[in-house]
DNA sequence: GGGGCCATGTAACCCGTTACATGATTGA
DNA sequence: TCAATCATGTAACGGGTTACATGGCCCC
């Protein structure tokens, strides 16, 4: 599912400028299941016109560039809800923090510690945040979405919290044990 | 983190050929929170012989190519090191299937119960995986990030399972009391 | 005064994927 | 017989990010 298809998703919600379309991808919920920035979604507005999937008004403006307010067309609708019909493409996911994570003996115990609280207040700061969201008129797709993601946050903050002293400890512990660099002696 | 990089930690838990590598990227614990192709490693480790991160010893094969096992030096080693000294850029996230389910209101009961399942599906298999893993000899770091997995997998399959009926109920009937499109009237 | 927000758009660049090229061996 | 696994590598392509270009307004 590429740019293209996305910004119609978004104009399903109702008609939005390119401005506002990359504010739904920083800061509004697709946020934490999809990224797209200016040099993306202004290029795929001008396609999605080109196709007749949406229209545009001009806004003029003073002191700013004219505001153009995208309209998906019904062909743009049709077009969106085919795109719905497809198998969904298995999740992305990359993790520096777990890499980080994975080889947590080459790390300096602080460094590492700074890692899992960073993670930590991360996830919190999520979970805090669905919490604050009005159910009220969300329908029933994306109160499924809102649960998984609350759900998903508070629960990889409980995990921090909880395991964090003893990660820290068995690390601490483990490098004790088995000091210096060993270069791995592979089989041969 | 790029590719090369990750090739640099891969080695540290001993020698491995490119073909190697990209097992650990996709089969491997790496599977899981990275991902890398042919076309990604095989460049990375010319560079990493190149910058004299890594040794390579040929062992001549009949029928296949010579099997090239690379192997760390201690800069490559110092390298890698280093690079676990930066702070973690934030996860990337992609879910197309969070797409779908986020306007689930857009697409047909059967695709919409579908596309549930295989995700449910998909976090059942993995968590049932990771339970079949030995903990023997994993050093702590990579208990803690299993472990993650672990949680991960398991919280979102019982998820699925708990909430997938009253979704379908719900959005079926949402459907019902709001029928046809609604192209979105934007305040103008 | 300075930073941040509003607002659009382009161009260069980067990194990675996909597909191709080659080909033997093994197991279903 | 056909698919998969082993095994390395390249080239074309693609999609998206970053940085640049422009500039006024508003709040601290």
């Amino acid at each position: 599912m590429d740019v293209k298809t996305l910004c119609l998703g978004v104009l399903t919600l109702g008609d939005a400028s390119g401005y506002e379309i990359r504010k739904q991808f920083e800061e509004g919920p697709f946020a934490h299941f999809f990224g797209a920035s200016y040099g993306s979604i202004y290029p795929a507005l001008a396609q999605l016109l080109n196709d007749g999937f949406v229209t545009v008004t001009e806004h003029p403006q003073e002191g700013k560039p004219d505001k153009k307010i995208y309209r998906l067309t019904p062909q743009g609708r049709d077009h969106f809800a085919d795109a719905l019909k497809s198998v969904p493409a298995p999740d992305k996911f990359r993790s520096e923090t777990l890499v980080h994570l994975f080889f947590a003996e080459l790390m300096t115990p602080e460094h590492l510690s700074a890692v899992i609280d960073a993670y930590f207040e991360h996830f919190r700061a999520m979970s805090g945040f669905m919490k604050t969201l009005d159910p009220a008129g969300i329908p029933p797709g994306r109160m499924f979405v809102r649960g998984i993601g609350e759900t998903f946050y508070s629960t990889m903050a409980d995990f921090m919290e909880t395991n964090r002293d003893r990660v820290l400890a068995d690390v601490a512990e483990a490098n004790a044990n088995a000091p210096k660099s060993r270069i791995p002696e592979a089989a041969e």
